[in-house]
This record gives structure tokens, C-alpha cells and sequence, in this order.
DNA sequence: GAGAGATGTAAAGATTTTATAAAGAATAGG
DNA sequence: CCTATTCTTTATAAAATCTTTACATCTCTC
């Protein structure tokens, strides 16, 4: 996972402190912003993937920061303030806040909350894509290219290919293919091996007769190249 | 805007008729459940927009229900609770709570978060205008048009459609695709899919033999492309 | 370089999965 | 309470995939 920027913007100096201190600690990037202003400018730079917002700022009303932060900002933004009226955090709340935070807050219970808004925000972003020269896997999709061009494989045939090229290099033996493809009970199965083998070769490979991605081990098993 | 639906756990009789009462006065349709099992069942046959959950059952943990519903069901799922020390939050905002209340609360306060759990659950549908060649989808709206003219679905029929759009060029397996819109105790009715892909291709296809928006992934599930 | 075992390939047959229509059951709305 | 709509179930046809067979080709050893 890689790291998450957060911004925060709170005019007192201590809070800041405190924040960036506790952010760094749990591998958190984390930038400071002391005003209204100074805040929007840096989000438009460089728009985090948090922001902490206190609702008390000296040049500008934390609620139409809010507001105007969301006219396209779509990242969490979590507030701050020493507020607990409730129509305070109606407010905040109805103006697209993630979530609100009364100060004194315990640091614990921030990090929950700031983990559970990044959750929320991040779930499709897991893209997973092996890229070998002219072949490209994309796991999130489950979709295979070669020079750019859509591939169509059968179920079994993605699950042979992925568990290949999962392990890019290493030699699997026909026992460990078989019984991870289709089951333990068919580790005896080498036919199928070769037949689905063949079928891969012909669809990914420039010259099916020389493959030089899936590579045959004989007596062992396959090896997938990059 | 549809109207929404509301599930409320709890075993306090008394805090379920003035949830049910505030709620319905807010235009939600309320569903209720007195112990987790009632629950639990309740969400997998008609499962809701956002449920109330109290961590105090009788006879389960609130804890170990919010698990259990996170494995398949992502809609919000706000924590009521008597409790309000902090090891009790962050376990239920880690466990994919979307907010945490503490008895008693103010009416108020709850329906805001409940708006803003909802309006988070619902983004894209109330921002986005998905296009894809032909056809437009206005999940505001929950309307379909191809090639500018109006397209009637049915409820369930909006349902898949929506799924696989936002998930454009990814592959919903079987079992996800009926969990997400039938529920959990349907995850092997793959009839109901070809069912209901036929008559969504039938509709929203020029050539329903042949198509290029739904597409099927033979033994995996199906793949929406624009 | 001959032979044996291992591997590759094509294609027919068997099986599974999918598509579609249509009838029966359930539900919502007037 | 009735009707129209939608959902569920059943039946069957069509398509895709998997499995098996038969034979060709390769590789390694002697």
C-alpha cells in the first residue's frame, strides 16, 4: 500500500503539532495549512487524499470552505472543531463532510476514523496489472492484451495463465498446475495440461511453435517469462 | 428521490417505535428486528439502504453481526451504542462501520448522519451521468435512455444494470452479481441472471443476439462495456 | 541416429453453461 | 377486489467449453 497524503489545515499551531506528529507515525505523508486560503491553494496544487478541516479559522468560516472545497473536491474531509452542537455538525455533515471530531479528541479514535474514510475512498483504486513486454495482465478486470488487443480466454485458461504469470520465472510442475487449476483430483491429468497449454500458446504467443513466454520444463513442468 | 429503506436492530422497544416514528416522518420506509439473527435474516432477504445497528443484542455481539454483514453488504451501517469508550469505536469503525452514535442521541443529529451515510453510499448516483455510446444512464434520476429515448426498467432490472455499469469493463462474478442484488440466500440462483441479462439485453442492446454492452464471461459472470 | 518416453496439436464427442420463451405465482396500485 | 406488472420457475434450444482420442513431433540417451 502506498502512502496516503493528508492535509491539515487548523490555525492553531499545537493541534498542527500534534496531528503531524501522530499522521507520521502511521506512515502518513502530511502537509499544514494555517488559514482558509493558505488550505484551498494547497488542495488545488496538490489535492490530498485527506483533508482535516478545522471549522474555526481565522479568515474564513470552515463551512464555506467545506462548500467550496466540494464543488470538486471528492476526497474524504474529516472536521475539526471544538464545537458539539448539533446544528453545527448537521451543517458540516449536509455540506459533505466524511465525518466530524469535537476537540479534545483522543488520537486513537482519529486514526480510526481517518482509516475508515480512506477505506471508503480507496476500495476500486487496488489495481493490480503485470505488464511482460507485449503482454499485459490486468487482475482487476480479468482481462489479458497483447500489443494492445483485447484476448478472450476461457475461465480455465485465465486460471492457468494468472497462476503462471503470478510466478514469473519460477518452474510449477505439472502435479502443482493440475492441482491448483482444476483440483487435486486430477494431478494425474497431465494431458490437460498440454492441451490447455497449447490452446494459451496460440492465443498469446507471436509464434506459437517458439513460445517465449511459456517455456516447457521437460520432465517438470512450465515456466512463464517475461 | 425513491424512498428509502431503513432497517433498525435493536431489542429496546422503545427505541425502535421512536426511530421507526422519526424516520417515517422523514419519508424512509423502516423494517425492524429485535435480536441479531431476526436481523441478519431480514437483510438477507430485503436488503436495505442503510441500517441501524445496536450494539447491544441479546443474543449476538453487535460486533461480530457487523462482520458477518460486511462480508457481502456494502450499504452504510451506523452503530447505536451505550457505550462510548473509545476501544469499542475503533472496533466498530474498523470493522467497516460507517458511523457510530451514542445513546441517547438527538434526533437530529441521527437523521443528519443518516443523510450524509446515504448521500456517501449513493456518490456516483447523484453526481453521475454515465454514458457509454448509445446509451446514457442517470442514476439520479433512475432513468435509461438509448439513443434519446426513455427506457423502462424494473426495479431489479435498475439494480443489475447499475451494478454493472459502475463496474464498467470489469467481470461480476455469478455469485457476486445475485448476493449484491437478490442477497446472500440467492447466490446460486444463476438462473435468475440469464433471466434477467436476456431481458436487459433485450432492451438496451440494438442486436440482443449479438451484444456489445453485456457481455458474458462463460463460467465467471458477465462484464459490462460502454 | 534409433528408439522410448515426453510433449504438441487437431479435431470429434461429451458435458456444461448460457439464452430465450413462456407459463404460473406473487405483488403493487388503483 | 381486480388488474397490470413483475418475479419466479420450467422447458428446451443453442453455444461454449471441457474431455478424450489419435497421431505427430520433439528430446534425451545410448
Amino acid at each position: 500500500m502506498n502512502k496516503s497524503t493528508v492535509l491539515v489545515i487548523d490555525d492553531e499551531a499545537q493541534i498542527r503539532k500534534l496531528l503531524t506528529i501522530t499522521l507520521e507515525a502511521q506512515e502518513f505523508y502530511v502537509h499544514e495549512a494555517t488559514t482558509a486560503k493558505e488550505g484551498l491553494a494547497a488542495v488545488a496544487n496538490h489535492p490530498p487524499d485527506l483533508i482535516l478541516l478545522d471549522i474555526g479559522l481565522p479568515d474564513q468560516n470552515g463551512h464555506d470552505v467545506l462548500k467550496h472545497l466540494r464543488e470538486w473536491y471528492t476526497n474524504p474531509v474529516i472536521i475539526l472543531s471544538v464545537q458539539s452542537n448539533e446544528e453545527d455538525i448537521v451543517r458540516a455533515l449536509d455540506n459533505g463532510a466524511s465525518d466530524y471530531l469535537v476537540k479534545p479528541f483522543r488520537t486513537g479514535e482519529l486514526m480510526a476514523r481517518i482509516r475508515s474514510a480512506l477505506r471508503k475512498s480507496t476500495v476500486d483504486e487496488n489495481h493490480a496489472l503485470l505488464t511482460f513486454g507485449d503482454l499485459v495482465l490486468d487482475f482487476s478486470s480479468r482481462t489479458i492484451k497483447k500489443n494492445n488487443e483485447k484476448i478472450k480466454l476461457t475461465a480455465t485458461e485465465y486460471t492457468l495463465l494468472a497462476l503462471l504469470a503470478k510466478n514469473e520465472s519460477k518452474v510449477l510442475t505439472h502435479h502443482y498446475l493440475l492441482t491448483q487449476v482444476w483440483g487435486p483430483t486430477y494431478r494425474e491429468e497431465s494431458q490437460y495440461l498440454r492441451v490447455f497449454i497449447a490452446q494459451l500458446r496460440k492465443k498469446i504467443e507471436a509464434d506459437p511453435n517458439r513460445p517465449v513466454h511459456i517455456i516447457t520444463e521437460s520432465g517438470v513442468g512450465y515456466r512463464f517469462i517475461a
